[in-house]
Formats: C-alpha cells, structure tokens, sequence
DNA sequence: GGGACGTATCGACGTTCGTCAATATCTTTC
DNA sequence: GAAAGATATTGACGAACGTCGATACGTCCC
C-alpha cells in the first residue's frame, strides 16, 4: 500500500527465467510476488472462476459463494491480487469487475519453463 | 510432516490448469502448496542458484552464503521446497545434495498458460 | 434526497511464516 | 571410538496472513 498503482507494469518486469541463471535480489521479489498471491488455495479458485465465467470477468457477487467465504474476505483476496499484478479490477455501475490482466499468467509460466 | 514421503507423485498430480474451468478444492489446493512454496524471495533465489550450478544440484554449504541467510534458514527452506516436490535431495556422503525435480517447473507452467 | 444494493475498509482474532542461536544428528576420517 | 565437519531440529521471537463481523463508501433508482 506505500506502492503507488504502477502494477500493470508487472507483466512486463516479472519475467526473468527462473532456471537462466542466478535472480538478483529484485528479480526473485517480482517472482515471489506474484507467486505468494497464488499461494492460497481460495485464490487460485477465484482466478480459476473469472477465467471459467463468460467474458472472462465476474462480480464479487459472483465469486462469494463458490469459495464459501464472507463478502469482505473475497473482497481482500481480490485486492491481493490486484496489487500482484494478475487481476484488473473495472468498476461498471454497481459493480467490480474483475478480469484476469492478459498475458500475465502466459509470462509467469514463461518464468518457469526449462526454456 | 504428518504425510509419508509421496511426495513425487505431486508432479502428476499438480496440473489441472487455472484457465481450463473451475477447480475444485484438492486441485486449488495442490497448485497452491507450490505457487507457496515459490511464495518467498530467497526460495526463488535458492531454486535458480540449483538450476545455474553444474549438474543442477548443489548442497547448503554452496546455498547460504548467495543468499545470506544462517545455515538454519536454508536448511529450513530447504525442506519447504522439498516438501512441496520442488526440489529432491539425496545425500551423498557428509554431503546434502539438492536438484530440480525434472519436469516439476513445466509441469507448473502448464497449468498457468492459456493453453 | 432517501433507500437499497454492491463493494471496500477497519478492527480484532488465532494461525502461519521467516529468521536466528543453540543444540542435536549423521558421516567421514584419524 | 573420538574428533571434525555438514546438515537438521528445536525453541523463541516479531511480522505477516486469513478470516470474520461491523461499518463506511459508492452507485443506482424512486
């Protein structure tokens, strides 16, 4: 939060191999960043649900009641994974939606790959 | 440390994609204890200093000091990694040996590209 | 403007995490 | 078998995390 708002940036700067050599302290950071915000189970369930909703998008009225947590805990999650770069988050009347930031995930399993 | 080691199997297990429908809980929650596992900084940082060393393998002793971490904290990381079936070790004499489990990062990629 | 509705923030809580110093365990060598 | 070296385990600590209920903030509609 002492960060200002230059996530979409993540994509571009995330992306140095893991298995291509030793990470500087900065590259492991991005890495891990992204990383930890995939490290909850529920987490990976929600980017999995926006990706399975028509038009790739969803509401947290939509996201609440398959994982089976309260209003404002989905609501953190959904932050958390704003600010890691992996989810955009658009505001359409009453409601958020949100939509996985193309790309993202396509580099982030480039970091992985053997090359 | 309550599971027996059956660790290696997570490999096969791990890979039902993000983007290809709605996981279920064991599925989010296998993802999750590897994107976990590659949730820390200095764990990213362990994992590309094995995969640049000769043979991809390397032992504590070559770890600590890239990281400057105490030799406690590696090894704990150490078994983090492993425990997620990252990485595999096998000691050899005085030595601890520790090595990319083949395939794991692909497999891990796989499930994170659009398709 | 006053409700109603969707979402975010706040405050609190128990739990897990990352780290270290101290110590124990295992392996080799003398 | 005793000493030395490499790694693991233990115990402790503060920091971060996941969760919730209560509440505040926006947005629409009457």
């Amino acid at each position: 939060m002492t960060a200002p708002p230059v996530l979409q940036s993540h994509a571009v700067v995330c992306c140095s191999p893991v298995t291509a050599g030793v990470l500087d302290d900065a590259q492991a950071e991005a890495l891990a960043r992204m990383f930890k915000a995939l490290g909850d189970p529920n987490r990976v369930k929600l980017l999995s649900i926006i990706a399975a909703s028509e038009g790739q998008e969803a509401c947290v009225c939509d996201l609440t009641e398959p994982v089976g947590l309260s209003q404002p805990t989905v609501s953190h999650h959904m932050k958390l994974l704003v600010e890691a770069g992996l989810v955009a988050r658009e505001q359409r009347g009453r409601w958020a939606y949100f939509s996985i930031v193309p790309g993202v995930l396509d580099s982030l399993a480039g970091t992985l790959v053997s090359r």
